[in-house]
DNA sequence: CGTTTAATTGACATTATTCAACCCGGGTGG
DNA sequence: CCACCCGGGTTGAATAATGTCAATTAAACG
């Protein structure tokens, strides 16, 4: 993360807040243990690598504007994109934990993240039991979109995955109030679905042809047509169970007092 | 998990806290939360399912002897694993952290767990420390295991995954101190093999052939002998980084007087 | 032993990859 | 303003990887 500029915002966004609290019920907590943590923000730019497989990291991120990108190369010139962040999602907390990245970061767009210094583990832990949740049920869901990312790559074909992905990216952006019409607009190009889905570029190509001749969507430069997400989600055995809008209710946090 | 014979043991054995206080240093800590809230062993025969997709549940499970699967099934008949668990690993965090189980159990042998029954996660994270950061680490583990599965299910072609997982399988028995010789006792049949892989049995049995012909293993069944782990590595590009022996040093955790 | 489950083999179909050529649209510099 | 260029995208043909089906063998077990 060489080149940053700080933000002109000194203080966490209400727009960021109102996106985790969707997830996270305890908003004063978390909120005031964001302020405390996350007090301000750094921009990137499109192209740039947040962080590098092997680096070694102390902070946590998390995203407010913008797509990122996690991905590993392989011998052979090969990549595999392992998953994509998006506006309130955290980066690199595996990173610190474990001392080191195995994954490459990229910001795939400008982006803004809040970078959230981490000296001890357990003392934040201690110390912002807002965060410790956040960061609990982050890792949780993090670890259920990539057992799903297993799942298409391992049992479903080049339509079922293509669909799979493009449904749950739309979900997602819903999720966070970023999708308001039929038009997606996402930043990555086909080599990056055929890196996310195990694929050659040229099939991503053949693949989309037949997702268009269905009828259910139009690729452009850009962007992605959504004529018939329904359509999608039953082709892609669509369920979005996995990606757990909520906690459970009893294991919402109660207010610090205690 | 229905029919459950609960075990002689009423207390943690000695062996299971050894293979975790490798992962974890507060071993005094974390041995007392284990003692309190996983009093007795629960046991459970070969073929058992231990916990259901969709199903509610409650309690999260420590493995301390045998093999269990967690995986998915898809339309038209098929089954992917997304992971095996080993002694020493936790079980159902997630179901318990998003209410429901995306996944089910099984287990592959007879199975010898510690259920730890959790109320509300909050309370848990607050009174059990040591706990909370087994936990918070095993989940972080868990997910690199799976971003690695991503990359092997995307990039990697049958014979790199086979040699891979195998590779896997014998750092991490080594890693809990159950491999001492080149024969790999495993519990898992080409099928099984074949949907952690996602291939097909058929592709599986070819490609335990391309290994065995080139000297780098024989298969049989209940076992393989490893006949050139470092050559099954090398065919594999395996980089056992991904497992996380331990954590990073100054995320340890210090004693609990705090 | 005979039965059952797992592994194996061969022939063939399907899916995806590779390579090569070409298209298209948006920038850029002359 | 236009010609060119370049990054993406598309298409077809040939090839490689993997899957399916059917039949056979081998090992394990009662």
């Amino acid at each position: 993360m060489d080149k940053v500029t700080y933000g002109d915002e000194l203080f966490m966004t209400k727009s960021l807040l109102a996106k985790i609290s969707g997830f996270f019920p305890l908003e004063q907590e978390l909120e005031a243990d964001l302020r405390k943590l996350a007090f301000r923000s750094v921009k990137l730019s499109a192209g740039q690598t947040i962080l590098s497989a092997g680096e070694k990291y102390k902070q946590v991120l998390l995203v407010d504007e913008g797509w990122v990108l996690r991905q590993r190369h392989v011998g052979g010139g090969g990549r595999q994109i392992v998953n994509v962040a998006l506006p309130g999602d955290f980066l690199g907390f595996n990173a610190v934990l474990f001392d080191t990245s195995d994954f490459d970061l990229i910001a795939k767009t400008d982006v803004v993240v809040y970078p959230i210094e981490i000296q001890t583990i357990d003392k934040l832990m201690e110390r912002h039991r807002g965060l410790a949740s956040a960061l609990t049920w982050a890792n949780g869901r993090e670890e259920s979109l990539l057992a799903e990312r297993v799942v298409s790559l391992g049992r479903r074909d080049a339509t079922e995955r293509l669909a799979h992905i493009i449904c749950e990216i739309v979900v997602r952006l819903q999720l966070i109030d970023r999708l308001h019409s039929t038009r997606l607009n996402i930043p990555l190009i086909q080599e990056d679905f055929a890196d996310i889905l195990g694929l050659s570029v040229i099939h991503v190509t053949r693949t989309f042809r037949r997702l268009t001749d269905l009828g259910l969507l139009a690729y452009r430069r850009n962007g992605i047509d959504l004529l018939d997400i329904d359509g999608l989600k039953r082709i892609a055995g669509f369920d979005d169970a996995y990606l757990h809008f909520s906690l459970r209710k009893d294991a919402r946090m109660r207010p610090s007092a205690s």
